[in-house]
DNA sequence: TTGCAATCTCTACAGTTGTAGATATAATCC
DNA sequence: GGATTATATCTACAACTGTAGAGATTGCAA
C-alpha cells in the first residue's frame, strides 16, 4: 500500500520522533503551514488503517503512535519508482543531475566519492 | 501546472518521438499494458489543455502533437520535490542510495566520478 | 458513391487525497 | 461537581486521476 504526500510527510515525523500523538504532530505541521487538527488527525487515522503506524500507548485521552513501516522499506521502492517514472528506468542521469546540480557541500562530495570507490570495487 | 503519472509517461514518449499522434501513442502504451484508445486520448487532451504539448500538424483526420514543455524544465522541479518529500530536502542520502544500490555499470560509475571531480573543482 | 473503419469529441464515474466541520467524550480546573 | 477544554470519532466534499463508453465525423476502399 502506498502513501500519499501528506501521509509521507507525517511518517517522516514519526520516523524522527519515534513516538508521537496527533496533537503533537499537528503542532509541528502547523508551524510550517495551515492545517486544522482535524485534517492532521485524518491523515494519522489513514496511516493507522494502512498499518504504517500503530497505537503504542495512551495518556489520558491522548493516543500515542509509533511507526510500523520502516523508513528504508518505504524509501527504496519510491526511489525505484521515481527513476522509472521520470528517467525511464535509468539511474545514471538522475545521479548525474544530483551530483552536478543539487545542494552538496565538500563533505558530501568526498563522502560520495568514497561510496563510488566502494561500488567500483564490488563491481570489478 | 504539474503532470500526473500517466501524463508524464505520455510526455516521455513525446520527448523521445518529438512528434506523434494519439493512435501512435496508444499503440506504444498498449504494448506494455491494457489501455483503451479512449483513455490514452483523454491523457493527450489533458496534456494539450495544460499546454504541455501542442497540435503540430494534421494528416487526414489524424492530429499530430509535439512537446511544448521541455524535459529538463519538467524533471528539475520533480527532483527537487522528490528530495524534499522523501529525504527532507537532503540530497546526500538520495545520492548515496543511488550510487550504492541502483543499477549502474562501470561506465556509469566512471562518468559519475568525473562529474564529482568537476563539482569539487567548482566548489573549492 | 457509399459504407466501413479510424479517429476525434464529449461525458461520466469511481478511487484517492487534502481538507475540515459536527459531534461525542473524557480530563482537568475552579 | 459543573464548566471548560482537549482530544477523538465520524462524516462529507471537491479536485484530481485513471478509466472508458457513446456518439459524431471524416477519409478511404471497394
Amino acid at each position: 500500500m502506498s502513501l500519499s504526500d501528506f501521509e509521507l510527510e507525517v511518517m517522516q515525523l514519526f520516523w524522527s520522533l519515534n513516538e508521537a500523538s496527533a496533537p503533537q504532530i499537528h503542532k509541528i505541521i502547523e508551524q510550517k503551514r495551515d492545517a486544522t487538527y482535524s485534517t492532521v488527525k485524518t491523515i494519522i487515522d489513514r496511516l493507522e488503517k494502512k498499518d504504517a503506524i500503530k497505537r503504542s500507548k495512551s495518556q489520558g485521552r491522548t493516543i500515542y503512535y509509533s511507526p510500523v513501516m520502516e523508513k528504508q522499506s518505504v524509501r527504496t521502492p519510491l526511489i525505484k519508482d521515481f527513476i522509472n517514472r521520470v528517467f525511464l528506468g535509468k539511474s545514471r542521469p538522475l545521479a548525474a543531475h544530483i551530483l552536478a546540480q543539487e545542494d552538496l557541500n565538500l563533505d558530501d562530495i568526498e563522502y560520495l566519492e568514497a561510496v563510488l570507490r566502494e561500488r567500483k570495487k564490488e563491481i570489478k
